[in-house]
DNA sequence: ATACATACC
DNA sequence: TACTGGTATGTAT
């Protein structure tokens, strides 16, 4: 209601200049924000825009409404809570540190600019035409700046000259500014390429001391034989770095570098950090700005106080410091964009005088993390600490493309996406348990979708097979429409600690063979599934286990809110098996459509499983001739479509036909029979199985061997067939055999198969020992075909009504053996999934050999490194951009993968 | 826990 | 033609 006073810019808060940066002072807004909007009008991004603002502009509605229901009572009161805690802010106000920000000028033009002299005299920028990274002083004359797209920065400057990435330079640039800093903090803390934060208060207590020469540079040459002149010795104020001000070259009152000269800095912070700044430039030609104060937040908004090539002090007094806070806009502050610069103009604060005189209402309006630090901002505190660079929380990769919708497409692309991510968890050996998809349409409207695990993943199909569930479920939510998408990103959190790496996990073969001796450590399988039947309601007990198996579990939400369609693969698969129980039969083939008819019990669920079917059914039907003709041994296991071309399946059918117990080889289509042969198998013999403990080690060794080469060219073969039908039918056929199903290739299936298409090697192995369970998909079949009789007869505990699981040894609650099967089933199909990931090797991917030691090396130095290998990636070799995919954007990403490293070195 | 928004470089 | 990519954190359910 009240927001309205700004007139039509208004609406235009997100699209209009922000001219909150350094250089764009003065510059004639509105004939830039003209052009701008007629630049932007009518595209997609803009309509999204509006439409963000629009959001915004509700919010600060709202606000304002609760605004104006406060009483004066409980302004009153608020007030009270503020200037209590004002006090105890004020009581611990830190002045005795000396902060230091340093932030390299247009870094990424600049060093353009000292490497190219043709560029000097123009205006320029560091990006594509899509987007930049960041332009000269020049260029931002005429409101060009960093993120802004380069088609509407060349309207604005027709003559600017768009200069691609080189990363690698910037890095290298970097590199060398980073070894100054750490002359004066070896803690500094890297921000990004450009900027880094020092503590600086050693350095000067050691500094008094030193004397004259200690603190004497010489002006030499530069290295960089482009400019001849760079004004080194001149007091940093009014001199602009020739390369910033190319167009006034001559304002620089270079001294004529007598290559003799030298400069003698004192003792002051002051002096500290220009000599410090002076190095850089002497080093790298380049200029750099830095603010000085007692903490980070102060240290921040100084550093930008003078630039470029500038530099300012707050002394360490709360007089000076709240006298300079007085007239800063809010929007200076590191930590308040537009929306918060805007929902605090509609309360009438601009500046941070104003912020602290509305600090009760603001306690009223915000969160308390939201306000506490309004306070903070508003009395100029601050960290006054450089913590190392805190553990990493997530890593993503995201890219942004031409339309796609072709849903083949977008699963190899998702393909891809976690091929990377893996690659990059690896790199650093981190697993976690969240997996996270971006999506965003061609309207710009962005999605995600998340799903934790029970476990931390961090291989290519570990991730893959939940992001392409959550994928599937976008997918299918549109359908038949496609989805239109423009990118697509996977992430990863939820981190585990370095020990949780390797739980403990008794092997399902341990519980096989023996007699449930070793049935106690599972807690977390037991907790899991125990948790998960709390919930009487049908659907959600299987829940835990979905996420157990990761690919189910999102669908399985899914359905669960919307009663039908995608139901996780286990949870399709076991109600199959329900289903068979109950009919004894059933035929696998396609046809019959329960849809309609499936009103009785298992209601929502089977419903939706016919339903599912019917899809597959058709597909299936096909695939099945196909590859029956091919191949007999696929039998059972025929997939859909799925089977495709060039799959491998062949040779792993042939397996899922081999009782794994017996190791008998089994044409028979008919999978009860199969499963039930196990099932005796299993009575007869599952004692007698020699360890599985002693082929781990073989298996490990195997796979170690077996690197991604497969990745790619699995992928590629992969995502070229299936994806789309794998993804809906499975059920159908498969009936009793879930997991088998899931195997088949080892695409979308679960993340079971996807292992396994790595495993073969170790498949044999294990077969010929005749394990009883030997890889995860022989496992899972076991497991989902065992029934209660095996399970009651292994586990000695479990008597009457109540009973146990032998897996977890956890009572089970239900009488309902179909139930108690499924927990069974769940936790048996966990530890296959934890053996694997075992004797997978996470971390050290046999692709990487080199990191370990490297990692090692690092760890040696108490730091995490976080050195980001996708920059440079992006810098260097171009990604192989998956097949048909064209990347529009150019990754100019304005990163910070450096941060790392920064400590490091000294 | 999940989804979406904001922010920074 | 064309409006990024990576990470952290806050807000809201």
């Amino acid at each position: 209601m009240a927001s309205h006073h700004q007139g039509g810019a208004d609406l235009l808060s997100r699209i209009a200049l922000n001219d909150n940066k350094a250089g764009m002072e003065g510059l004639d807004r509105d004939k830039i924000n003209k052009i701008i909007l007629e630049t932007s009008k009518g595209s997609k991004f803009y309509e999204n825009e509006l439409k963000k603002e629009q959001q915004v502009n509700q919010r600060i509605e709202k606000m304002m409404e609760q605004k104006a229901r406060i009483t004066k009572e409980q302004l009153k009161q608020a007030q009270a809570e503020v200037d209590k805690l004002t006090c105890e802010l004020e009581r611990s106000r830190e002045l005795g540190r000396v902060i230091v920000h340093v932030d390299m000028d247009a870094f990424y033009a600049a060093v353009e600019m000292r490497d190219c002299p043709e560029l000097k005299d123009k205006p320029m920028a560091v990006g594509s035409m899509s987007m930049l990274s960041t332009s000269n002083y020049h260029a931002r004359r005429f409101g060009v700046r960093a993120a802004m797209p380069g088609f509407i920065a060349k309207k604005l400057c027709p003559n600017l000259v768009i200069v691609p990435t080189n990363f690698d330079k910037y890095r290298a640039v970097s590199a060398q500014v980073r070894e100054i800093f750490s002359e004066y903090d070896p803690h500094f803390m890297p921000m990004s390429l450009d900027e880094a934060y020092l503590d600086i208060t050693e350095h000067l207590e050691q500094r008094k001391h030193w004397p004259e020469t200690m603190r004497t540079y010489h002006i030499c040459d530069a290295k960089t034989g482009n400019d001849a002149d760079r004004s080194a010795a001149e007091s940093e104020r009014d001199e602009l770095s020739p390369v910033l001000f190319e167009d006034s070259p001559s304002s620089s009152p270079s001294l004529s570098g007598a290559d003799g000269k030298a400069e003698v800095f004192g003792t002051s912070a002051e002096e500290a950090v220009r000599e410090m700044r002076f190095r850089i430039e002497q080093k790298t030609s380049l200029t750099a700005s830095a603010g000085i104060a007692p903490n980070m937040m102060l240290a921040k908004v100084c550093s930008d106080k003078n630039k470029p090539n500038g530099q300012y002090r707050i002394p360490p007094e709360r007089q000076v410091v709240m006298e300079f806070m007085k007239d800063l806009p809010v929007r200076k502050v590191s930590g308040v964009g537009k929306v918060t610069e805007k929902m605090l103009a509609a309360l009438g604060i601009v500046n941070c005088d104003q912020l602290s005189q509305q600090m009760a209402l603001l306690s009223l309006l915000f969160s308390g993390t939201s306000w506490h630090n309004f306070l903070h901002i508003s009395l100029g505190l601050g960290s006054t600490c450089i913590e190392r660079d805190s553990e990493r929380k997530s890593m993503s990769t995201e890219r942004t493309f031409g339309e796609m919708s072709d849903a083949e497409e977008q699963y190899s692309l998702c393909r891809d996406l976690c091929h990377d991510l893996a690659q990059d968890l690896q790199r650093e050996g981190l697993k976690g348990k969240t997996v996270t998809l971006k999506l965003k349409n061609v309207k710009f409207e962005v999605k995600t979708r998340a799903f934790t695990l029970q476990y931390a993943v961090c291989t290519e199909e570990e991730i893959f097979a939940a992001a392409k569930d959550l994928l599937k479920v976008e997918i299918d939510s549109v359908s038949p429409q496609p989805l239109k998408l423009r990118l697509m990103g996977v992430r990863v959190s939820g981190f585990i600690s370095a020990e949780d790496k390797k739980p403990l996990q008794r092997s399902i073969m341990g519980f096989l063979q023996k007699d449930g001796s070793d049935s106690g450590s599972f807690t977390q399988c037991a907790g899991s599934v125990l948790k998960a039947q709390e919930d009487s309601d049908g659907a959600s007990f299987l829940k835990p286990q979905s996420t157990e198996m990761k690919v189910p579990s999102v669908s399985e939400q899914k359905s669960k809110s919307k009663g039908t369609q995608q139901q996780s693969f286990f949870q399709r698969a076991q109600l199959k098996r329900l289903q068979q129980q109950e009919q004894e039969q059933m035929s696998v083939m396609a046809g019959t459509d329960t849809t309609n008819n499936s009103a009785d019990a298992a209601a929502a669920s089977k419903t939706d499983l016919s339903t599912t079917n019917n899809l597959s059914d058709t597909t299936s039907a096909k695939s099945l001739s196909n590859t029956n003709s091919g191949t007999d041994t696929t039998s059972y296991v025929n997939k859909p479509a799925v089977l495709k071309p060039s799959f491998k399946i062949s040779t792993q059918v042939l397996q899922f036909l081999t009782c794994p117990v017996c190791n008998t080889e089994m044409k028979d289509v008919n999978l009860t029979a199969f499963n039930n042969h196990i099932d005796e198998c299993l009575k007869g013999s599952a004692v007698d199985n020699e360890p599985t403990h002693l082929d781990a080690p073989k298996e490990q060794e195997e796979l170690n061997s077996k690197p991604p080469a497969s990745s790619s060219e699995s992928r590629a073969l992969k995502s070229s067939s299936h994806d789309p039908s794998c993804n809906e039918e499975k059920p159908s056929t498969s009936i009793s055999v879930p997991l088998v199903e899931t195997d088949e290739d080892g695409d979308f299936k679960t993340p079971f198969f996807s292992h396994r298409t790595k495993i073969n090697g170790k498949r044999s192995v294990i077969s010929k020992k005749k394990m009883p369970v030997c890889e995860s998909s022989c496992k899972a079949s076991l497991t989902t075909t065992h029934n209660l009789e095996a399970v009651t007869e292994m586990s000695s505990d479990s008597k009457g009504s109540s009973l146990t699981c032998p897996v977890c040894s956890q009572p089970q609650s239900t009488d309902d053996l179909a139930l108690f099967n499924r927990h069974v089933d769940m936790c048996l199909n966990q530890e296959v999934l934890l053996e694997f990931r075992e004797s997978h090797p996470p971390v050290g991917h046999s692709d990487e050999p080199a990191l370990k030691s490297v990692r090692g090396q690092l760890g040696d130095q108490g730091r995490v490194s976080k050195v980001r290998e996708k920059s440079k990636r992006q810098g260097s070799s171009p990604l192989p951009p998956s097949k048909k995919i064209k990347v529009l954007s150019t990754k100019h990403t304005i990163d910070k993968f450096f941060k790392s490293n920064a400590g490091q070195k000294v």
